[in-house]
DNA sequence: CTGTTAGCGCCTTCAT
DNA sequence: ATGAAGGCGCTAACAG
């Protein structure tokens, strides 16, 4: 019909009534009486209004986006995540931004522009360390829920999976199968995700009375190329293990990279475990046996958090940690016999 | 220092100037006396102004924000892309916005009332289809962009890769190597971009004067589940291909895993090649020779393109198609000889 | 139950 | 070169 977006003043018009009751008949049904009610949504039926989104965020100092910063869009951890945060806001009247910083302070402190322009309305952290430069770390940071890992600076809540169970669960497998030398390839990044998941190892050899001495650690960086190398590393050394437990699954898959390279098969000469159930573990030869991040809950749980804190209804948990599985495919056997 | 963000008040007490005189300090800085821009910028950096984006856009009846739609957020093909869009965006003053439609035409004419309520000025499209039910399709839609492939409607200017020159390059390759019977495994979905990559195999194999009754053409719909099942239709039927060339990666790989799975040595036995380069596409065993879709550039481009829509230059183009490259690895060799 | 009205913060004529 | 003032569309008192 019109050029323009019908704006509420036409809604009235159209309702004979005034703007205010129309706003009332959105926000407010239960304050108005049922005729004009009827009145009003038939005009906005007819229109096909929909309120103007900055005018109201303008009014009320208070938009209805979300921010989500994670270092790495490309991880690929990181679009099932989305896609439960993005639901779950969806599903009360929110829009989901996404910002990247590639580790890089600088674009952290540019997203908080966001902010301070009210753009947004509160923040998803997917990163242990607030990206932001020091200088900001005192100002007064918007209502934030980390994802995967506490937030460093503290008293920000979060959700993940709990890492220690995770691991724990990983180790135990193996140690069922019967290994008791295991390597584990830990990342060196001072993550507390990745700390949990070496101290859930440790705490799974301590429970089968695995002495020390037979214990191998070494720390990449996370990155497939850091799970290769470890394996040649490993084998400048005398004494192998029979099984690898990866910090994640990206390490386990440089690690299996590594071994078929030197023509080994996996799992008759090595075993190997992975973390986080990436989409691309499923499809290595063999299929990598890893520990699962319900990752849609993570994001829908998150969100949850954040919509909490943004209601200002106190959070019921500061720290919400998820159940992880154990997906076993064929990367992980007895040890073999030397 | 003050509780809560500076407004363009603020600013202009401190400068002693008017709120009028900082808007156009900011933005019209050339209109204004170097004295008192000066004292507009100190000002500025005094309260740590940000303009209000609300407020802004509801006076210019104009967001700052770009709605990214996507089918699927976890598509391999998306993040790097996405990646691409956003620093582009970014560089201009823009935000990016994101949705996934899940191919439900109901969730994107959702994605629509981010028009409508002025929260998002144009739109980038991740589908050769319109995700709106049809009696939105008539609607006037907003200044938009497709990406990987035309947009189905038509009229709207898009950036992908050309498919046509990237699949007649993998079937050379293939060609180039001895292979004589080459199946192609394509996509069933009506999408332009799979159309096309058949043409270009289809005119590869013309060139070499191929005849048609060595060709084998099968349909899946582009997902590694097809490419297994493709294999076991194959293997069917009495005459056997010596390559595969698949429409994209995921169907390529689960070619190869069908073929591993039935004890065949890639590429002893059989080629595969592939059409994207996932990120998969290099860890597979052996790694896949593919396409590369330049995905960071699309992003680029695509976002170039909408800008200048948005900003009423006429687009230089309306059809932008970017170069793809072989990426050799190790899934194509020499047919056997039988 | 409904209408009137005052801004939210900003940009932009129109004066000066 | 600068200032005054209107209004973008909306919500929340405040009156009736």
């Amino acid at each position: 019909m019109s050029n323009s977006p019908a704006t509420i003043e036409d809604v009235a018009r159209i309702a004979e009534v005034s703007i205010a009751t129309v706003s009332r008949a959105i926000h407010l049904p239960e304050k108005v009486a049922v005729s004009t009610r009827l009145k009003v949504a038939h005009a906005i039926a007819l229109t096909g209004y929909t309120p103007n989104a900055n005018a109201r965020s303008l009014r009320l100092g208070k938009s209805n986006m979300i921010l989500v910063v994670a270092p790495d869009i490309g991880d690929p951890n990181f679009s099932s995540i989305l896609v439960g945060l993005e639901n779950e806001a969806r599903a009360h009247g929110y829009g989901v931004l996404i910002g990247h910083t590639q580790n890089d302070a600088q674009r952290g402190v540019e997203y908080l522009k966001f902010f301070s322009s009210n753009q947004a309305a509160g923040m998803i952290l997917f990163t242990g360390i607030l990206p932001f430069g020091h200088q900001t770390m005192t100002a007064r940071l918007p209502p934030t829920v980390g994802v995967f890992e506490p937030v460093f600076n503290g008293g920000i809540p979060y959700v993940g999976v709990d890492d220690l169970e995770g691991a724990r669960k990983a180790v135990e497998l193996l140690i069922a199968e019967g290994h008791r030398r295991i390597a584990f390839i830990g990342d060196a990044r001072n993550r507390l995700a990745y700390v949990r998941r070496r101290m859930g190892c440790e705490a799974g050899l301590d429970a089968a009375g695995i002495p020390e001495a037979s214990r191998i650690v070494l720390d990449g960086d996370g990155t497939i190329e850091s799970g290769r190398l470890a394996v040649d590393q490993l084998f400048l050394r005398d004494t192998l293990p029979t099984a690898f437990m990866c910090v994640n699954d990206q390490t386990a898959i440089g690690v299996m990279l590594g071994l078929t390279a030197r023509g080994y098969d996996i799992p008759r000469d090595f075993s190997v475990t992975g973390f986080d159930d990436v989409p691309q573990a499923a499809f290595m030869q063999p299929g990598l046996t890893t520990i699962r991040q319900p990752r849609g809950l993570i994001g829908k749980h998150a969100m949850q958090l954040l919509l909490q804190l943004l209601s200002d209804t106190e959070p019921a948990q500061t720290e919400i940690l998820l159940r992880p599985d154990v997906v076993v495919r064929n990367s992980v056997g007895p040890p073999r016999r030397l």
